[in-house]
DNA sequence: TATGAATGAGGGTTCATTCAT
DNA sequence: AATGAATGAACCCTCATTCAT
């Protein structure tokens, strides 16, 4: 099992280069969603992108940092839309947690092929510093944002942050299997998070 | 992908036979916890075993009944447990059901490299119908439960039954992810029993 | 028992991958010559032809696909040459018939080896579509021979097309076993052709 | 490529052993017949012989052996028919011939899966001193029924025995695959016989 | 003597990665 | 730079044969 690291061979921020990163980024996420997570391979993804695997290997060294970029992404754009709600909008903090909740079942929904098929494909990779960081960082943006506006002490915060997080998306990760139409989803979520919520304020006495 | 059936070739029930294919499921199941998902393979699982690949598919037609039978152990083994908590003692039944509740969260992370690890390895088995059959079992046991013992219209439990097994599996699931002691893993179970229970006492009226 | 295709994976009309797919058949012949059909395996072909299995893996999808390949290439060459001797020359269409039967006997007799490997080692895939089909263009093209140089009914040539094609064939083949030299297999198939046309002018009145 | 012996480990001309030997192979037979000649092996005609491996290798030494007396056994009985034929009633010795011819083609076509079967399974041993002697005895065979009943030169008898014996076993060989129903096998082999007797008879003034 | 579990070499196929062009 | 053919280790599975019971 070797090891060295997931980072790309190189991360250009502008042009052609940059460009082509993207293209075998969004490729492999085709592949991971056509194909079982077990077939997605480094030729595939090249001819999905349309280029050889030698150019490929240009801009990932390996195959790991690869479905490390894919994930990155794949959390980065959930991310950056889960900021967005929680910081965007005059709505009381609490509501603006509620959506960005009910937002986040639906965007695991609607990504699950993508979402499972990567979680198996990285199952190898997932104690690696790099995807324990990708993790952590997700837990800081939201202990962050509960800081920030709710009056909680550093220690309920440490708790709270992570509970609801964690719980959040185990939920919608376990909902994505089991239910099948979009409907029962939202009956499904909307429950999920009013008891969360619930819990929440009913123990800090929040909102 | 064939796929023909996930049965077992044999399975005595007496004598040294059932014994080699116990310690086959068992050396497979120390596989799966000792390597990545991705490295489990019936050569290493026969090694594990200390026999020769050719004894090991004497008693698994192939790998994926291997991994079949390691999974359905894995199952049998808890719901027999968490039938035991439910349906035993005198106790009233709510107080039964938050202590399988909590049990649970316990073989969950007593057991996580091997739960998770098999999620991985079966990833590619996941729709066959034996497979999804296993899953069937434990709502239905859940369901029956619920019946029984709550004063609820079949509509209510049809929601509540599998509501409260996939989230609070799901929960369980999300704790092997991020706590790291055992003390913290009951914390959490604590409160996610809580509030699973508390949400549910107080959209029922039970309890 | 898997069936897909037997084409190959690509056939390049030009360059170094043509040349490469010939060499894999040309190896592919002399493993099935110089060792008992059962021992025809990609590995044993790959190492005859100084390449890696991997890359015979880039030219033909499996080994059956090689196999076919292989008996392909054999009739096309036999076939061409057996319709120039028929359509070729100013001769009456009787001896060129003759012509082409004695020449028959002497390509399968310095082929044997590898004809009746082929024959073996094809066995398991003697019923695909893509097998029958070889056989049949044969049958057709002695059809249309036959009826376009003789005057006969066209049930007439129904029943003598195959009769001949096969009966010559058949026994061709069985001059393989037991005939030691090219003076006796001159002999035998000098009678052989002479009996059979014989008796097609004898009830034909052809000739 | 081992070679030791294609002899049965013993052969046993009485009793129990003797019917052992005989329902061996005859569930070798009927294996060849229900399966493709890949899937021969030797726990599938213990299976079929309703013994274990072991006994089976108790009566020969090795596979090889196991598909030499099956192929003896079937040729064995299909030598005596012809003799009988051959030698058999008072009719002209050429109607005995022709009579002997048309059965065979019949027993080719009614035992074709068979014969097929073993053909390719024996492809391996067919330049084995013991396969090479089965054969030239029939020919031998049909040597001295030549001698005895014909009025011609030894050096006659020499060339017509092999010629016919081989061109008929190959007509009706050949005759095996194409061939859909028994109504045009009979059709198929009348003509084959007329052809090779009317051939010798012309020219031995024989009949 | 009969049994059949155990062995392990052998053969088909895939795919991450390299490197000559 | 870009290409994609080539490599070969790794994995799945079968079956002839042996040998402890």
């Amino acid at each position: 099992m070797k090891r060295v690291s997931l980072k790309p061979r190189k991360m250009p921020t502008q042009g052609r280069s940059r460009q082509m990163f993207e293209d075998i980024i969004e490729a492999g996420s085709r592949v991971l969603c056509k194909f079982p997570p077990g077939r997605f391979n480094t030729i595939l993804v090249a001819e999905e992108a349309g280029i050889s695997v030698g150019s490929l290997y240009q801009y990932f060294p390996d195959k790991a940092s690869l479905l490390f970029a894919i994930q990155q992404r794949e959390w980065a754009a959930t991310r950056a839309e889960l900021k967005g709600i929680l910081h965007g909008g005059s709505r009381p903090a609490i509501e603006r947690l509620e959506s960005m909740m009910l937002y986040f079942f639906e965007t695991e929904w609607s990504e699950r092929d993508l979402r499972e098929s990567l979680k198996v494909a990285c199952a190898e990779y997932k104690d690696a510093p790099e995807f324990k960081k990708l993790r952590s960082t997700a837990v800081s943006d939201f202990h962050e944002f509960m800081s920030s506006v709710f009056p909680l002490s550093e220690e309920q915060v440490s708790f709270w942050a992570p509970f609801l997080l964690l719980s959040m998306s185990s939920q919608a990760e376990g909902t994505t299997s089991g239910i099948r139409t979009k409907e029962s989803l939202r009956h499904w979520a909307r429950h999920s998070v009013t008891m969360l919520l619930g819990y929440f304020r009913m123990n800090t006495g929040i909102g």
